[in-house]
RNA sequence: GGCGCGGUAGCUCAGUUGGUUAGAGCGCAGGAUUCAUAAUCCUGAGGUCGGGGGUUCGGGUCCCCCCCACGCUACCA
């Protein structure tokens, strides 16, 4: 594979639903920025792609919720995600939207042309049906109680109280959001595209890279996770995914297609294609062709991604771009993994999160600090941890002692020996090395050193490693805190004043070369030095690759006789007061939300009917796990009169030996099913904390066995 | 239960295709130093590389079994 031409890079689209957390930057956002940045600096040709995906269910039902209209909530998140992106520094050469008439002319374009070359298979299934409001609901639209854990306003797609994955027709009691009915199934007919037709050369692209006989990518170059999840899936084999659904709120089919109303384009066939839209509007805005970046072998499409993403873009979008025909696919998706906080997950719905753009607010001029944080611990190939206490001790030891300090000294001492002036130096002249204390070397020996510790920072960031980049970036700091110390010119000023020249007319050219090299990762800092230095702004136009070139040549970056200006602390010390007060702040958010969830009494009912029920007391004498299942245990229950075998979901809770001799209370008249092989013969009761963990009901001890409970 | 990514120093993590005494940063202990935001530099202590077996002249690295964490998935009357 031959030096792309071009670059097309995406971030992932975040959904228009709720602000942005540490884990999204950390996730898709840096990453992909750091990686941008770098490309510009080393002169390429790339342009960086993302926004809002503002449809779907999840965006309706809330703003019915709140009393407004999608609309509205899509504004707002949109605002404020642009805003949260400029002003932590991720530098986008255009943030679109999936709600405006390009990106939705652009996605009909797409499924009219897979519909038209016969890609689609159509299937009609039973969805729920609200026969009041005359719709087809949605998964998000209906609500029900929840098989796994009896939360009953699980949505039919996903609990949100425990988490676990639903389909609607899981849902106990379903009930419409729209009118509160009771949906009936009716059949609807929707579209598919065939990945199981796809499979073959789907595998063989990721696996080798070749499609088509031409070599796209090279699998080595891909991370573990991706390939390993990519290969989970087409070991289990593909299935035909919908591409559109019954919503209210999205992409229409195109309406010349029979059968189309009511229908709008499913996620798959709406948000990666915003990518698409997004380079569009790019290009008209600034009089390109967009199809270069997308349509040509020589562009290199790179698409970041957190860890949940990796099927949708390793597997389904690809599959969408190249049933259309004509579109390249990516040549590498460097997903993230995840992000945990404080050693928990980070969760919206429980409030256990830094929000981006609180932090931009209450740390405003921080915004590197959090960016170099978050790259020193990005996820890159496993789940990390963000801390406050870790962000507070990266910044003093790393940023304020390491970096900070260096650029400091330099500063200072030059302005203090030489007024500022880069000294003239004589090249004869042998100091002592950076690299050890009792070696000597020259000035263009140390330019070298320079230069290999420049390149380091760019192979790393070529291989997607930007922590490996970052510990990279400040060895360049600490070969200069190095190169002062082994040369100490606070003592030698005045007895060795021309090799003293030469130490700082070194530091000088570091300090310069840290004012380019540190720009992928802390932009602001960048913009900072060069201000400091009195060196024009960086455009982000080869400035990386034309300091890389004069180092290569033993040229010095910053000519003698330049004129730098004063030094100001880049970074400043974070004190615990400021530390201990975010963490308080992030516990008592915690704390406000988990204010216990009391589920709502269910509907009223006779004393008939509770008298359906019959509760008998027992005894479980015999228990054992059920193969194959990781939450069931099979117990046997002895109720006096006889001895019933029951399947009870609780192995998560209690081992088997441990239980032998439970008094329960058993639902004893319940209809026997089948789980796993075995006949369950009622079911025992079992009380819930707001943990989700269990615990028996049962009679007192010793009490008699098989009667009543009412 | 199945599949997948991981399990390396007190903490956070590097360790390429198997090759000499297993590394870095932070923390800790000593020392040097003062230009610098009590910053910097040097030295040191600290690891049966999750456990067990195997292949090999040689295994953190390859193979098998097991344990732990995370993710996806099945099961939850």
């Amino acid at each position: 594979m031959n030096e792309p031409k071009r670059y097309l890079v995406t971030s992932a689209l975040p959904y228009a639903n709720g602000p942005l957390h540490i884990g999204h930057l950390a996730g898709a956002y840096l990453s992909a920025d750091i990686f941008v940045r770098y490309l510009r600096l080393m002169g390429k040709d790339v342009v960086y792609i993302g926004g809002s995906d503002e449809h779907g269910a999840a965006i309706t039902i809330r703003a019915k919720k709140e009393g407004i209209t999608p609309r509205e909530i899509i504004d707002k998140y949109h605002t404020l995600f642009e805003d949260t992106f400029r002003r932590i520094g991720i530098s986008y050469d255009k943030y679109h939207r999936t709600s405006e008439p390009i990106h939705h002319e652009t996605s009909q374009e797409f499924f009219r042309k897979l519909y038209d070359k016969g890609e689609f298979v159509e299937q009609t299934t039973e969805q729920y049906f609200d026969e009041s409001a005359k719709q087809f609901l949605a998964d998000r639209y209906i609500i029900g109680t929840c098989p796994k854990c009896n939360h009953t306003e699980a949505y039919g797609d996903q609990c949100e109280n425990c988490g676990s994955t639903l389909s609607p027709t899981d849902l106990i009691e379903p009930r419409s959001t729209l009118s509160g009915n009771k949906p009936v199934l009716k059949t609807t007919t929707h579209w598919y595209l065939p990945l199981d037709k796809y499979e073959a050369w789907l595998r063989e692209w990721v696996e080798t890279g070749v499609v088509d006989g031409e070599k796209q990518h090279e699998p080595n170059a891909w991370k573990n996770h991706v390939l390993g999840q990519c290969k989970s899936w087409l070991d289990g084999g593909l299935q035909p995914r919908a591409m559109t659904r019954d919503l209210s709120w999205g992409v229409d089919v195109p309406q010349e297609i029979p059968g189309a109303e009511g229908k709008k384009l499913y996620v798959w066939m709406d948000a990666p294609i915003g990518y698409i839209s997004s380079t569009k509007q790019w290009a008209a805005d600034n009089g390109k062709d967009w199809k270069p970046y997308w349509q040509d072998k020589d562009t290199a499409l790179v698409h970041f991604i957190g860890k949940d993403n990796i099927v949708f873009h390793c597997l389904i979008f690809p599959a969408i771009l190249k049933a259309a025909g004509d579109y390249i696919l990516p040549v590498n998706v460097p997903a993230n993994q995840f992000m945990n906080l404080e050693g928990r997950k980070i969760s919206t719905s429980k409030n256990w999160a830094v929000w981006v753009h609180e932090y931009v607010q209450e740390f405003e001029g921080r915004e590197d600090e959090l960016r170099y944080n978050m790259i020193k611990n990005m996820p890159e190939n496993r789940d990390s941890e963000f801390t406050w206490k870790g962000y507070q001790e990266t910044n003093n030891n790393e940023l304020v002692n390491n970096l900070g300090n260096f650029i400091n000294r330099v500063l200072v001492l030059t302005n203090k020996y030489y007024g500022g002036v880069v000294p003239a130096i004589d090249q004869r002249q042998r100091i002592n090395s950076s690299l050890a204390p009792e070696e000597s070397a020259s000035y263009k020996e140390e330019l070298r050193v320079l230069y290999e510790g420049l390149r380091n920072v760019s192979v790393n960031i070529k291989k997607y490693e930007f922590r490996a980049a970052l510990t990279a970036l400040m060895e360049i700091s600490s070969k200069g805190n190095q190169l002062l110390q082994f040369n100490e010119p606070w003592k030698r000023q005045k007895t060795e004043p021309e090799d003293v020249k030469v130490v700082m007319n070194l530091g000088v050219q570091i300090v310069a070369a840290l004012s380019v090299a540190c720009r992928p990762f802390l932009p602001f800092t960048s913009d900072k030095l060069r201000t400091m230095l009195n060196l024009p702004a960086i455009e982000e136009q080869g400035e990386l690759q034309a300091i890389l070139e004069k180092l290569e040549q033993n040229e010095a970056i910053v000519p003698e006789g330049h004129q730098i200006g004063k030094g100001a602390y880049l970074f400043e010390r974070i004190k615990d007061d400021v530390i201990d007060a975010q963490i308080a702040k992030l516990e008592a958010a915690n704390a406000a939300n988990a204010g216990v969830e009391y589920e709502a009494v269910k509907d009223t009912i006779q004393f008939d009917d509770f008298s359906k029920l019959d509760l008998r007391t027992g005894k479980i004498i015999a228990a054992e796990k059920m193969k194959k299942a990781k939450k069931l245990l099979k117990l046997t229950v002895d109720l006096g009169f006889e001895e019933r075998t029951v399947v009870s979901g609780i192995a998560e809770f209690f081992k088997p030996e441990d239980i032998i001799g439970q008094e329960i209370v058993l639902v004893a008249n319940l209809a026997p099913r089948k789980l796993r092989g075995v006949e369950s013969q009622g079911m025992i009761l079992m009380a819930e904390n707001e943990k989700g963990e269990l615990g028996f009901v049962s009679p007192p001890k010793d009490w008699v066995t098989g009667f009543t409970v009412r």
